[in-house]
DNA sequence: GCCCAGGTATAAA
DNA sequence: TTTATACATGGG
């Protein structure tokens, strides 16, 4: 990975696994705004971010407004800049016919790394809701209980104790429905300590106390320690192949892959959380790649 | 109007 | 332990 910093923007090279569109629009985060082709802004770690993938073949990506400083403390973590994908996708091609499809389907896709709190109200709310509903329930919280960006129009995802200020009428307001009660029980409980999440706890740990909230079961915690908490070592693999299974074919077992395969790759959010169960399995087969 | 959304809590079998 | 149903909201 090079890059160069010129008048407050980051310009990378392109690599291997790196497509905006396909990190974005996967279903994995909620706060970004698609501006042009492979040209999108996106809000996180209280900034506003604009990213713009060349697509006239220079192999460039800028990164603006930002700092050397905050490129190399932030975003470089928080797009997983540092993590061998083409080593993980090796071992994903060599071993499965369906993750294959996968890679060749969307070889750009990166785990984000985001901030563990609004991550977990994030998928608190995308229970049982679609994409462009929760972007702008996301959004109302933010606006109605966040604070202001500095120099834009933009406000970020509050935090803990901005969100105490918070209840179910408010959250209503932001058209939040019936999770509303789900983010009150949230805020309470980490906030009186009765639920620990701290980044110390193993990840088993992390699961059952996330899972004391109410409105968390077990795909919401799974996303929050995978794309919140950078955990994904020791998830329960044969629970999801059941959930998806029973949701899409019950009881067919002549040609589950192929079906499985035909409606995974319609779109990229179905294909998200197909290569998210899949990346469970084999972080768990080979975790010292996922480790590092 | 009716149906449904990569879910979860709840009641009931 | 497993299975059916409600849930707020908005879009097809």
């Amino acid at each position: 990975m090079e890059y160069k910093y010129i008048d407050n923007k980051i310009i990378m090279s392109t690599f291997n696994s790196f497509d905006i569109e396909q990190i974005l629009e996967c279903g994995q985060c909620f706060r970004f705004e698609k501006l042009l082709e492979k040209h999108y802004q996106i809000i996180a770690h209280n900034r506003v971010l604009y990213i713009k993938q060349d697509i006239s073949g220079k192999n460039e990506i800028e990164f603006y407004p930002c700092s050397k400083e905050d490129f190399e403390n932030i975003w470089i973590d928080y797009f997983d800049l540092k993590r061998d994908y083409l080593k993980i996708k090796e071992i994903l091609y060599a071993n499965d016919i369906v993750m294959r499809d996968a890679i060749d389907f969307a070889p750009g896709i990166r785990i984000l790394n985001q901030q563990p709190f609004e991550t977990l109200i994030s998928f608190i709310i995308s229970q049982n809701n679609r994409i462009p509903q929760i972007k702008r329930v996301i959004k109302n919280i933010s606006e109605k209980y966040g604070a202001r960006i500095k120099d834009t129009d933009c406000f970020a995802f509050p935090t803990l104790s901005q969100l105490l200020r918070a209840d179910i009428d408010g959250l209503m307001e932001c058209r939040s429905g019936f999770r509303a009660k789900y983010i009150m029980d949230a805020v309470q409980k980490l906030n009186d300590e009765s639920v620990n999440i701290n980044a110390e706890l193993s990840t088993y740990d992390l699961k059952r106390s996330l899972m004391q909230i109410k409105g968390v079961g077990t795909k919401v915690a799974d996303c929050v320690l995978l794309f919140g908490f950078g955990r994904y070592e020791y998830f329960p693999t044969d629970v999801w192949v059941k959930r998806i299974m029973q949701h899409f074919y019950f009881n067919n077992v002549e040609t589950p892959i192929a079906d499985i395969h035909e409606f995974a790759f319609k779109r990229y959010g179905e294909l998200a959380g197909f290569a998210q169960q899949y990346l469970f399995h084999y972080a768990r087969q080979f975790p010292d790649t996922f480790l590092q």
